[in-house]
DNA sequence: GTTGACTTTTTGAGTACCCAAAACAATAAT
DNA sequence: ATTATTGTTTTGGGTACTCAAAAAGTCAAC
C-alpha cells in the first residue's frame, strides 16, 4: 500500500549485513535472536543489539528486547534487495568472469555493498537478465518484499521434477560428493522413489538413478518444475515465460 | 613476472583516495600540500592533516609539517596500484557493460575500493590485458612505482603522430567541444602546423583538418606515436607489442 | 518460588572517519 | 621589523563500528 515514494534506503554494509540474516533467518515468519545473528555473521552479540537498534529507529525492523527481532516491510523490502544485488554479482562473477559458482559466493560479499545500484542494474541486463544466481536461487525482482520458499530435495514425491539449488554455505566435503553424483546448481532431477521412515531417495539424475540419504537430500534446496517448464532457469537464462 | 608474494598492504577508501590525489599532484616532482589535497578529494584540510599523518605512520608518505607531503617508493607503489584499479574498472564498466568513457570515472570510484585485487585482475583478462583506460591513458603494470608521462598536444611539433586521451576531470562543454572536433580518446592526430607565441594548432583528425587553441590543446595528453606503431590502444585492446 | 544457566543488553574502550573553529607557523606587505 | 594574510595543524565534537566484560533479564529446574 503505502510505498508512497520510494526513497532508495542508503544502508552501509553491517547494516545491508544484518537485513540479509534477519531475512535468512526469519523467513518461516517469527523472530530471529540475537544469538543465532551473532554467529551468522561473525559479530559480538553486544555489536548485534547495537546495529539492531540503529535499524529499529529507521523503522527497518521491530525491536522485543530480550525476545528478538522482526523485520517491517520496508526492513523486508531491503533485505530482499540486498539479496538480489548478491545473487546478480554472483552471477557476474560465475558469467563474466569465469568463477566457480562456490567461489563466487565469498566474492560477491566483499564487494557488493558499495555496488551502485545503477551498476547493478546494467550487469542484470548486460547479462540478459538471468532468473537466478549460479547456486539455483532465484533473482528476486526490484521493490519486493518476499522471495517464494523453494523446498527441500527430500520434501518432493515420486514423480515430481524439479531443478536443484545448492546453498552457498555448503559443507565443500558434501559439494564434492554431490558434484561426484552430478548435483549441481540447474541441474534437472526426477524423483523415482523415497523410502519411508526418513529412508533414502532414488532420482535420476542426468540419465542415471542416484541414491542420496535424507541428511543430504534435506540441504538441497530444489524448484519443482511445472509441466510446460523445460528447467532451463538454473543455468541458462530467461527472459520471460509464455502465458 | 613473478606474482609470488606481494605483500598487499590493505588500504581504506581515503587512504587510497589520499595516495591518487597526492600521486597526481607531485607526479611531476615536489610536494603536494594540504590545500591542494583537501580540495582535490573534497575533504576538509584538517582531515588531510590527519589521513596523511596516518599514512606517514605507515612510510608510505613523509610529511614536512606546514611544508608538504612527498610519496615514498611504497607509496607510490601503492598509488600506482590503486590507479591501476581505478583504470582497470573504468574499462570494465566501458567495454563490459557500455558505459560511455565520462561516465565510467564517476561510477568506478564508486566501488573500485571493495573489489578484490583477485576480481580486478580477473576482470582485466576477461578484457583481453587492455593497455589503457577509456580515456586513453595507460593502464600501468602491476607493482610498478612510476606511469610514464604523456605530454599534451600543444607540446607536440609539426610532423609528430599521436593518440589523444582525454582526463576524466574536463569541462563538460569542453568534452562537447573535443567531440565534435572528432577528438576523443584512442583517435590518431597527425600535427600540421603549430602557429608562433601561443598560436591555434593545426592538424588532420579522421581525415579532416582542425584547428584549436593553445587553451584546449594544452588540456589533452597524448601517447606519441613511434613508426611502427597503429595506435589502435586507444580504444581498442593491445596484448602486446611485436619487438 | 528461589536458584542457576543461559542469553541479551549495557558499559567502557578504542579505531577510523568526518567537520568547524581555534591555535599556530610561514610568508607577504607595509 | 612589525603586521596582516594565508595556509596548516590542533582541538573539541560527533557518528559508526567493533570488542570484551559487567550488568540485567528470562526461563527452566529443583
Amino acid at each position: 500500500m503505502g510505498d508512497l515514494k520510494k526513497i532508495h534506503i542508503s544502508l552501509t554494509k553491517p547494516d545491508r549485513e544484518m537485513l540479509k540474516a534477519i531475512y535468512r533467518l526469519s523467513k518461516g515468519g517469527g523472530f530471529a535472536h540475537t544469538g543465532a545473528l551473532a554467529d551468522a555473521i561473525g559479530l559480538s552479540p553486544g555489536t548485534v543489539t547495537t546495529t539492531i537498534k540503529r535499524l529499529a529507529e529507521r523503522d527497518l525492523l521491530e525491536h522485543q528486547p530480550y525476545r528478538g527481532v522482526e523485520l517491517t516491510t520496508a526492513g523486508r523490502r531491503a533485505a530482499v534487495s540486498a539479496i538480489r544485488r548478491h545473487r546478480i554479482v554472483e552471477r557476474f562473477l560465475s558469467d563474466m568472469l569465469g568463477y566457480a559458482w562456490n567461489e563466487a559466493d565469498r566474492l560477491a560479499g566483499a564487494f557488493e555493498h558499495e555496488l551502485p545500484q545503477e551498476v547493478e542494474e546494467r550487469m542484470f541486463v548486460a547479462m540478459d537478465r538471468p532468473a537466478t544466481c549460479p547456486h539455483g536461487f532465484p533473482i528476486p525482482d526490484p521493490d519486493v518484499s518476499h522471495i517464494p520458499e523453494m523446498p527441500t530435495l527430500y520434501a518432493l514425491e515420486p514423480g515430481a521434477e524439479a531443478v536443484v539449488a545448492v546453498p552457498g554455505s555448503t559443507d565443500p566435503e558434501v559439494v564434492k560428493f554431490l558434484d561426484a553424483m552430478g548435483l549441481r546448481p540447474g541441474v534437472r532431477v526426477l524423483i523415482k522413489e523415497k523410502h519411508p521412515f526418513d529412508g533414502p531417495l532414488v532420482m535420476r539424475v542426468a540419465g542415471q538413478d542416484r541414491t542420496i540419504g535424507e541428511k543430504v537430500a534435506s540441504q538441497i534446496f530444489v524448484r519443482v518444475l511445472s509441466d510446460s517448464d523445460d528447467g532451463s532457469n538454473g543455468s541458462g537464462k530467461l527472459k520471460e515465460q509464455p502465458a
